[in-house]
RNA sequence: GGCCCCGUGGCAGAGUGGUUAUGCAGAGGACUGCAAAUCCUUGUACAUCGGUUCGAUUCCGGUCGGGGCCUCCA
């Protein structure tokens, strides 16, 4: 099945064409690093986690390549401000944010992208970009900046859909002196002694904030490539500004073949901000909820709708997670490859026979990430897996398991999820407790039972009987 | 003012020109010593007003309501 994908540039839902089908090419905008990631910079993360699992699925190795890239942005006033404000360097800034970064989307299931640039690292491109950008006459030199030239572009403003002069009927900020057009963005501008500054033909300064994009994304993905993702906020003017730079610099048609925006996150029904005191961070949230609850709920919505972010949706996720684990749990003995072929081969051969083909999550992820829809369907195929007799689980858990792994889901085991975090003490004594109640029940002191029963779940343990036996899990 | 998005059952949230979304919560039943989990049954929604159509929640237009962006916020 064709993947499809609303496309920012033409406002319309189209079939993804990659421009090398032997190398699929992605490039999402990163954090700036400055502070805890807020559940709102983890969208964009977990949203385009699940493209590139997507991706990887419809262009498998070793026929197909692909690569995703997000970038870090580590030299920006806020991350300056910052450190001085905390009394710290700004490498140290930015070396603790950036670590606290990966340890918190790792928590969310997030893979690492295949490169994970840093503004920093790649000065060298900024300036030879800036340069191409003087040479050709889109961009001009001034008082120690160097300024983009909008009106040398006559195309610009494609993505975002607006004119010159509604942008500068609607500019909020006073048009600096220096500008030749009051739409001129910025380059690259000078540095202050105690700023972080690099030499460059135009003296030591610092990167405006979009040329770092057109410069990571041509270094490690070239001049043009296929998917450019990232926040709704950013269409104007960071994406705008980008296409700008990077069209014009390499005289091309596009830069990236098809855009990509998440929508915003709400906090309870309200825009998060800080002075609304409604800020998440995921560090926050992990404290309380397991990570896997938090991507579910981020996924919950289509990455193009607002999410509201809210103590009853993460209650909902982990519910959610509950059912499906427990499903996986009730299926826990049976094997995810066919019996038959699992008997008839061995080693290598059998992965290659007994290659899965799932595609009932896939088909609902190819039509424009349809996470919501794909999610509707996990909860099918474990309703189909509890029902199924034991002989034709297999299948059915097999494609649970290979669907939930395209949206980073159902990636524990379920005695993980249900009893993880227990220490070992406890589960031993919970086990005694369980055997002292097992003699009560079969002497049928029912009272017994029951006060064995209540006591554990005061303690946070849940007991179930089955017909197996008793188990356990840690409650709610 | 300009650009853009949205309004679905108690809640969350897909989708469709005429047929069950799905989950949570609720109700009834099966199972169970009682529970839990699971299974079965159950709720007949699509802001509003017009238009197109044999037929619209789904297409078009108006109205009302909500939201986002408009130079450094994902």
């Amino acid at each position: 099945m064709d993947l499809k994908i609303t496309n920012t540039l033409t406002r319309e839902k189209e079939v993804f064409r990659p421009i090398d089908p032997s190398h699929v090419r992605l490039y999402v905008c990163g954090p700036t690093v400055y502070d805890f990631a807020h559940v709102g910079n983890a969208r964009p993360v977990v949203v385009f986690d699940v493209l590139a699992r997507l991706l990887r699925r419809l262009y498998p190795a070793p026929e197909h390549r692909v690569t995703y890239v997000r970038n870090i942005t580590d030299v920006d006033d806020k991350i300056n401000a910052r450190a001085r404000a905390n009394g710290e360097t700004i490498a140290e800034l930015t070396a603790r944010t950036a670590a606290q970064f990966h340890e918190d989307m790792r928590a969310l299931g997030a893979e690492d992208p295949d490169v994970e640039p840093r503004a920093t690292h790649h000065i060298a491109e900024m300036i030879a970009l800036i340069e191409r950008l003087i040479a050709k006459g889109h961009a001009y030199a001034a008082d120690g900046h160097v300024l983009f030239s909008v009106p040398s572009m006559p195309e610009y403003g494609g993505l975002s859909r607006r004119d010159r002069d509604e942008m500068i009927a609607g500019a909020r900020v006073e048009v600096a002196p220096y500008k030749k057009d009051p739409a001129d963005f910025v380059l690259w501008k000078p540095s202050d002694p105690e700023l972080p500054g690099w030499d460059s033909p135009w003296g030591r300064g610092r990167p405006g904030w979009h040329i770092e994009c057109s410069a990571m994304s041509w270094k490690h993905l070239g001049e043009t490539f296929d998917i450019h993702g990232g926040g709704l906020d950013l269409i104007f003017p960071h994406h705008e500004n980008e296409i700008a730079q990077s069209r014009c610099a390499f005289g091309s048609h596009v830069m990236a073949t098809y855009w990509m925006h998440n929508g915003f996150v709400t906090v309870e029904g309200e825009k998060m901000s800080k002075s609304l005191g409604n800020f998440y961070t995921v560090r926050d949230v992990l404290q309380e909820w397991p990570g896997e609850a938090i991507r579910l709920l981020l996924l919950s919505a289509h990455y193009r709708a607002p999410l509201d972010f809210s103590k009853a949706g993460l209650r909902e996720a982990k519910a959610q997670l509950d059912r499906l684990y427990q499903a996986l749990e009730s299926a826990q003995n049976v094997s995810t490859v066919r019996p038959d072929l699992a008997l008839k081969n061995q080693g290598d051969a059998m992965v290659n026979i007994d290659r899965p083909q799932e595609t009932y999550i896939t088909d609902a992820l190819c039509d424009d990430l349809n996470t919501p829809l794909a999610i509707s369907r996990l909860h099918e195929l474990a309703t189909r897996l509890n029902k199924a007799p034991d002989d034709q689980k297999f299948g059915m858990k097999r494609t649970l398991l290979q669907g939930a792994e395209l949206l980073g889901l159902l990636q524990n085991t379920p005695d993980e999820w249900f009893r993880g975090g227990v220490s070992d003490i406890s589960q031993i004594e919970i086990e005694r407790l369980i055997a002292a109640r097992a003699d009560a029940r079969k002497a049928r002191d029912f009272a017994e039972a029951d006060r064995i029963r209540d006591t554990l779940k005061a303690q946070g343990i849940e007991l179930e009987d089955g017909p197996q036996g008793t188990t356990w899990k840690r409650a709610g």
